[in-house]
DNA sequence: TTGTAGGCGTTATCAC
DNA sequence: GTGATAACGCCTACAA
């Protein structure tokens, strides 16, 4: 009981092979009453093409693989996005889950690449900036978050403009000394949120006690708050992430630092923990699915050397809670 | 400048492709010079055995589906762990991200079945208990977490057994009062972890308000306790995962209890955030990348009509911390 | 509008 | 030990 051919097609429905090819590929003219016969020949004995065969004939895999790291949380709606895409486009996309530094993943990477295996790579977890596909392979690599050629951040899981708003909303609100609990900058993300960070303070003139950081992890906003010198003014901590952000509040917890007197505090992802902590953490809600599907759909278009449909922006937006002492009441 | 074939390999080591393809193989009986031959020249052009026509030949396609949910966090590294498993024993492991209820994931996945695209399906994410693969396909579908035919869990997700180490150890500390806040109960884990806490308070003989919940969210935590009668002893309230316990210290906050005098809680899952909520939440931690990989080495046993590997335990432990003040010193 | 024939790169069955 | 040779299921000139 194997699988059904498209040659058990064509005797069924009394055509030669070829004709059953030209109807499913939508080629060459096959008359209505010959495609309706063949069609439902088909459905009627679950005829599904055989991917191998098609894959050897036409010299395309339809494989993309997805880098992802180990432990990001928004990897998994990244990938959930980028896979419907993929397989929307006719891809099947493979996870490949690489630990290490930028530099493993980048060898990894390579080698996939070189394997022929893959007709493109989507790069989620960080690789090596100047990462292309190897010489002699037709394999794309495309990275889900990217710097284009004049630092502008490209792709929306690098758009910190909302680092701007933080600092400049909370400025207004008579804020003045600022410190930033930065990510590794390895991601993109992690130096496009610092640098939009240091845009900001130094434009406003704010009294900045720096970027500190290195890490995603909640222990190093705890470490930070703790290394803190005393402040005789509230401090404005503007973290890379929720995480960052949670252990900053623990970090205020441990120095009896009270919210939003002593300190403020904004994070990043909209974790759902930010809206169950005491105070709750005003954070930047990103739709991380929609982010995978922008990153997948530009590697799809770069692979059919398409140009990918323009990116609307709009996938982020602003949670004010008490972290901040829930500050814009309007706008 | 294409791939090289085994053809080419041949032709530079002076052998037919046959004998190549021996080599490759390990079948066939090959003297070891033109062995050591062959392998070097296909080292040296970077030869690598094209998947397509070899799928097409053994008439096994090498890929494996994962079928995961939308958005639970611990997904992430079960999909790590178990891909790992699928490339080392030589499948393509593709992740298809599907929403909705268990039904609809049902639904698809035999779809999925039905394609003959896949050698076998690991579900991650719930589907129909009793969900077998459709008559005439091959495809081996195996859940990541199940019950065996005597409703004993199977398989480390699943394995309740630390809730009545919860229920006796805070019983033993003098608690009295319990309640138990569950995950959906379309998750096996979900179910398990609900009887095992029914079983140990009713061998305490312990007084139980009751199992509530019936999701993951932290919304769902914060509401059972915002919903609690006003009590005069502690309640000891098992949370199903760490993001209901989160939700519960929230409420306990809005009702102006503390912890650990009115109300104590434990999680399950060991997020990061836990560490950092003021109190730490006592909860579970596990290895799911490790339950990944024992889920897909049950799958690629079952491909292989190999009987897996025994499963050890331990892939479990209790962390104990602020939200259940502190318990076992010793043990 | 439809059919014939050849080949994609591999594995497997035979001979030698 | 090694080498012809025939599929596997599909696509695509080219012929009819």
């Amino acid at each position: 009981m194997s699988m059904p051919t498209s040659r058990d097609v064509a005797r069924l429905a009394g055509v030669s092979q070829t004709t059953v090819s030209y109807v499913l590929n939508g080629r060459g003219n096959v008359s209505d009453a010959t495609r309706e016969r063949v069609l439902g020949i088909a459905a009627e004995i679950g005829y599904r093409p055989n991917q191998a065969a098609r894959s050897m004939r036409t010299r395309r895999s339809g494989r993309i693989a997805v880098i992802m790291g180990a432990g990001i949380e928004s990897h998994m709606q990244l990938l959930a996005g980028a896979s419907e895409v993929a397989q929307q486009a006719g891809y099947a996309a493979e996870s490949h889950h690489i630990d290490g530094t930028p530099d493993d993943r980048g060898e990894r990477v390579l080698d996939l690449a070189a394997s022929g295996q893959y007709e493109g790579i989507l790069t989620i977890a960080p690789v090596p900036d100047e990462l292309a596909a190897p010489v002699g392979s037709d394999c794309v690599i495309v990275p889900a978050a990217t710097f284009d050629a004049e630092l502008h951040s490209m792709g929306p899981l690098a758009d910190a403009t909302l680092i701007g708003t933080f600092v400049e909303t909370l400025a207004a609100a008579g804020h003045r000394t600022f410190v930033h609990i930065a990510g590794p900058d390895d991601y993109v993300s992690a130096r496009a949120r610092a640098a939009a960070y240091t845009e900001a303070v130094e434009r406003l003139g704010l009294r900045s006690l720096g970027l500190i950081g290195g890490s995603w992890g909640a222990e190093t906003g705890r470490r930070a708050i703790l290394d803190l010198p005393a402040q005789d003014e509230t401090i404005a901590v503007i973290a890379g992430n929720d995480d960052l952000a949670i252990g900053v509040l623990r970090g205020a917890a441990e120095r009896g630092w009270s919210l939003p007197d002593d300190l403020v505090v904004t994070g990043w992802d909209n974790h759902e923990f930010g809206a169950y902590t005491t105070p709750a953490i005003t954070t930047v809600a990103m739709d991380f699915r929609e982010a995978g599907r922008r990153a997948m759909r530009r590697l799809v278009a770069a692979l059919g050397h398409t140009t990918p449909p323009p990116e609307e922006q709009g996938l982020m937006r602003i949670v004010w809670r008490e972290s901040t002492g829930e500050l814009p009441t309007a706008g």
